[in-house]
DNA sequence: TTCAATAGTTCATAACTATTGAACTAAGGA
DNA sequence: TCCTTAGTTCAATAGTTATGAACTATTGAA
């Protein structure tokens, strides 16, 4: 099996980043990894959003977070172990993902206990 | 002609907004449009990156900003000024905007002033 | 060693999104 | 009025993404 490829700290972008982050299935597993303290396998995230996401689908995002540089898998058997590259990230952006995260986090809050009246957002976040 | 339409602050997304920024031509706009203390044509921005960009192009990124919710635009007779709305969305998402548009501007001066040997890197940014 | 189960990847294709030249609109002069 | 300038829209094309089906790799059990 081809080994997993994780570009260096100097080859991280800022849109690599932000590209990643923007799509909410991989904003939602990265908030995830960060927020815990153990590594955690794809399939652990079938059910990261309303819809279960098929493992086709996690696969190429978890191929996307990874070649973000926003985090690093190794494989262990049959399964695949997931860590964020958070700290080398801060060590060149100083900030950067504890913002997005923070922000996730307070929309999702948001998401959960609307302000407004239930149902009447246009597009609901969750829904696809 | 068509107003322009600017989504109010509680329709704004995290996605959205790392969505509209994780393209190098609008990402460099925005950090402009944040970091000058008045507003600013489309057209001003013909030659943000080293490569001249078309203005169906601009106006295409400017829609995509708008829409974000990212800036605000107002026409005046034939020109179009825009501002940033950071300090709204500073409301909701604190401190998302800012470790953005410093973590781009850090990527900015890495690539002015490249620590690896000259040339080695594909893209360099021209200075305005 | 063979089989089955499990985790994840690859491929093909369909659906979607983005780029841009050309044609257009709208405003402000001369 | 006609010209110029700023920006928009359209249509063609190029590029990207999602996902079911088929695949590989590892493990454990018989």
């Amino acid at each position: 099996m081809k080994p997993l490829v994780h570009p260096t700290l100097r080859d991280i972008t800022v849109e690599g980043i932000l590209h990643a982050l923007s799509d909410p299935v991989r904003v939602a597993i990265y908030a995830d990894i960060v927020g815990s303290d153990c590594s955690q396998t794809c399939s652990n995230f079938v059910n990261i959003v309303d819809k279960p996401v098929p493992k086709s689908t996690l696969s190429v995002h978890f191929k996307a977070l990874r070649q973000a540089g926003l985090i690093r898998g190794e494989r262990r058997g049959v399964e695949m172990y997931n860590v964020s590259r958070c700290s080398e990230i801060d060590g060149r952006f100083p900030g950067l993902i504890a913002a997005i995260v923070k922000a996730h986090n307070i929309q999702s809050e948001e998401t959960r206990t609307p302000k407004v009246k239930p149902g009447s957002l246009k597009k609901r976040r969750l829904e696809r």
